[in-house]
DNA sequence: TATGAATGAGCGTTCATTCAT
DNA sequence: CATGAATGAACGCTCATTCAT
């Protein structure tokens, strides 16, 4: 989000400005899709000249980074002590902390992350996934010693991660309310142990 | 592909137009992504008059849908009978007879599905994914009654069919040699196995 | 008719395909204006290959015009004799007989006409003015001597001409119902025999 | 000319470029009819870049209507007043009266005038002539009382306005001179009045 | 700092017309 | 004679972006 601004904000009025002009393109990324997603369209929609947007946003692709950027939790302090406590926990209780984690983090704005899923192409979809693949690899890390020795663990590590992931991702834009269920939650930990725990 | 084509090619001559246009399409769409896509550009590449192209599709979405179409090989007699046969088969053995479909399908052509994974959101994406749905699910019901009995089946069906379908994606893209290794098809297996079986 | 074809058509099957296509014309002209008279458009109506019509016509004009001259009676031999026995009638013989030829002419077809002054500029519009100018002038040439002297005999014959011709006109697009009304004939008479008349 | 505009100008150059579309959009339509009113060649013409054009002016034919708009003279104060003191003025005085406002609006810019008579169709004109009609109707309510009783007023006034107005119309086309002519003034008001007379 | 005005490249699409069969 | 296929020029319009106030 500070990488690819332009400019830094200093005045809360820019602040404001720079949050219209988020909100305006998110509005549109969703009312008219990723094709429909003008710059004109969103400095209209946000009520700040079509210059206004230019001087915080080099171009139109940082606007829907720096949208993509508002909507991931920078991982913080917290993180790496929840990290950390991970280590002494048997591998269902790891695998249980780890989707417990993935199922919030989309249940808090579900219909962004869907935004996000449904408009974006995969290549242009920003370092979420990236970001999200880190940290389940650090997790792995953690997952692998406790589980079954498979022949090529890279293959188990893939596997399970993209397995959460897209499960969630689907539930994002299918069954959003499966989110919050614990059911859910506890056949996604199944999946996942049972496939570790092996045969 | 029929469907949506305005009209139907009847001397060689025109057939042989419509499939430049299409490899073209395909062409543009690898090296452009879907923002490049236009039509102009397909037709120049097609070595084809932008007219011609619109004598043979109304607008630019029925090209990439044609596109998509042409790479969905359609169930056929064949289909039926294995879907028959995986009756009376055992829990493995009819994943073990699924995964191996999902991968082949993916086998044959990953660089064509991995373009449409790549560059067109899930909006865009056509009944592709659809179809396969359609036949997961069929195959899902002579996989639920094998299974243990979940709380909700519609639950395990779905995690079911979107870890396999979305791991198979991830590795068409990312690791394309994979999906002709029976290491991965074993994994898979376990996968699905373990969840379907229960604990 | 004639004049602007590219060649006659010898066969009764060759005749009917230009009935077809200035058909087609008139509707195409009638459903979507003067900007959607395309001869794509007049072609696929009318069930016949562009081709073919490019045989016929040398280009859009061309059928455009022959449409406005398919629905004007050329003169025959009836009219000069009519013409003929004007020379013994009253002033007030000659206006009615001329107003109700006009109207006659326009009460076949309304819409057809109506159709010509709706969509064609002045400009674009057939000789078909040309020809009532003309045969309204040798009338002219009847009337006037019968008339009072006016100054300028030319300005009479010209308001007389016009006004007769417009009033039909837009009774033609705004009152149809009044081609055939006696009342409307009767009024129509008196504006220009009052007007030629006197004072 | 404010209705249909994207956006008013608010810069003094801004009201130029404006004015530089409209002298253009005129010339094209004089030059190249209104097949070749094209929004490129309009722009090309001004000397404004095509975009700019579309700033102002949504679409193609809000440039014509707002040309034709630009060319009615709205009606005011003195209008009022005028046909205020119509009403005490006897038949011939009120036609003289009519017909000379006809004759000066139609000489104040002829050739502009003819411009939309002869490239417009019908169809595309713009409510000029519906303003002329709703004055002349309401002047015909004046006029009405003071004339013959005919069986059918409406008939009688559909004739004295359209007489009048296509008379003059043809007069600008073709004989432009004649529109400051007294002669021709004195012709109308004979064509008129005799017919409201009656006989 | 923010606005109105301007711009050029390019897009999707249609048209009148001609060529090959 | 009639058809299917092909073509190039043009059209209306929008986009991301920059300049002048």
């Amino acid at each position: 989000m500070i990488a690819k601004m332009r400019k830094l904000p200093r005045q809360t009025r820019a602040h404001q400005t720079v949050d219209f002009i988020l909100d305006a393109a998110a509005y549109i990324l969703a009312e008219r899709g990723l094709a429909g997603f003008t710059t004109n369209h969103i400095a209209e929609r946000a009520g700040v000249n079509i210059s206004s947007l230019y001087q915080y946003f080099p171009n139109k692709l940082a606007i829907l980074e720096a949208l993509q950027t508002r909507h991931i939790a920078t991982p913080d302090d917290g993180y790496a002590q929840w990290l950390e406590r991970l280590r002494d926990l048997s591998l269902e209780e790891v695998v249980r902390s780890v989707v417990d984690v993935a199922l919030e983090m989309h249940a808090a704005n579900p219909t962004m992350h869907r935004l996000f899923l449904d408009t974006l192409p995969r290549q242009t979809r920003h370092s979420h996934d990236d970001f999200e693949a880190d940290r389940i690899a650090r997790i792995a890390a953690i997952l692998l010693p406790k589980s079954r020795a498979g022949k090529d663990p890279d293959m188990m590590l893939f596997i399970t991660r993209h397995a959460l992931t897209w499960v969630v991702h689907e539930a994002v834009c299918e069954r959003p309310e499966w989110l919050t269920d614990p059911a859910f939650r506890k056949e996604l930990v199944a999946l996942l142990v049972n496939f570790l725990r092996a045969d």
